[in-house]
DNA sequence: CTATTCACTTGTCAATCGAACAGGCAATAA
DNA sequence: TTATTGCCTGTTCGATTGACAAGTGAATAG
């Protein structure tokens, strides 16, 4: 009881800090903030991880967990799936996941500038293995042209969903409902694996 | 002499202030951070614009200012040219401006979550006009597709240029290079708008 | 030449930052 | 039951935040 009470609060803390670094960046978020969202005192922070720095990573591993078991799937296809359609899962497939985790996208570009050690952690660690599966699916198209397929694809999945409010005061459309979700993934998955 | 070395020093700040914000969000760095790049000191901050919130306002002001000139040709291009050409044209010169910029996305992205006041003042100041140029070139794709289109495009033009450490230490290729930003705008422009 | 304006620096303010610490109280162990 | 462990809160710290006021000195005006 004890030990299941400590992981569901420590759960709550980096489910808390992944939305809020998400949102507004590394050091664009105090604990006090995040402390505040998961409904616990600032001071728990500290007694669990170590320090902020610490709790990005957990943040970072929790986010890779979710983004891994989403598109597990489409990643290891069965091999009874046609390679033209298990790309097309793949496309589709990203883009329900940015549209349910918007928070991948925006925390991949947080890391960028702020800090070299994070970065490169991060690559290592999480980004390189999930490239990798990419690569595994894409595999077949021209090895110069997949560094380009893969931030075309993971721009054009997720931009959308990472600027809502914006999107919808700019074109009357709400990226938050399922049809625009849908319509989405139909548009992105024939415009760059046809039929 | 005092009125030029007075907008000199303006321009110098809110350069700084742009390339910043975007890097680490508005919450995410200082005024004395932003005034050390600029090489003043941080009540000159003060002094030139009342408050961070004006500089940012500033800074947006000077960002669509060198979107709009350089995006001016292919969002008002003559009409000798064929209309499938000027989309690929638009789609080339917007791969060429978002490397020369990233912080034009960096931005756009950044303003979305923190302050829901400097949101619709952006949207409605800046780029409702820039928008409504890109219907007027890409127009005649249907209505429903626009939202999709336009964001799917500014993703896809964008997002490699926004993560350039990232780009190179995960596949190797470099987005700073001249032959990768060609390789990435002929990608985009055959992707999106085949001839 | 003298007086004034004004871009700019420095010093300071309360508020907030990340981190550390002591103590309390409920769950576990004995 | 008693002792102990350990999750958690509240407080406090030195450092940093945005904003402000006083002071400096060179360019301008009269």
């Amino acid at each position: 009881m004890r030990a299941e009470q400590r992981e569901a609060t420590r759960e709550q803390i980096v489910t808390a800090a992944l939305l809020a670094i998400s949102e507004s960046g590394f050091n664009g978020v105090s604990t006090r903030t995040i402390a505040e969202r998961a409904n616990v005192s600032q001071g728990l922070l500290t007694y669990h991880f170590k320090s902020k720095d610490a709790l990005w990573r957990a943040a970072a591993d929790q986010l890779f967990a979710i983004a891994n078991d989403s598109m597990q799937e489409v990643f290891s296809p069965p091999a009874s799936v046609e390679p033209l359609q298990q790309k097309r899962n793949l496309i589709r497939q990203m883009v329900y996941f940015s549209a349910a985790h918007p928070e991948f996208i925006r925390f991949m570009l947080e890391h960028e500038k702020e800090n070299s050690d994070r970065s490169r952690w991060l690559v290592e660690t999480h980004l390189r293995p999930m490239y990798k599966k990419f690569v595994h699916v894409m595999g077949d198209i021209p090895e110069t042209d997949l560094p380009h397929a893969l931030y075309t694809f993971a721009g054009a999945s997720g931009l959308i969903f990472c600027a809502p409010n914006e999107c919808k005061q700019l074109t009357g459309v709400d990226p938050g409902s399922k049809a625009v979700i849908k319509r989405h993934a139909d548009y992105l998955v024939n415009l760059m694996v046809p039929e």
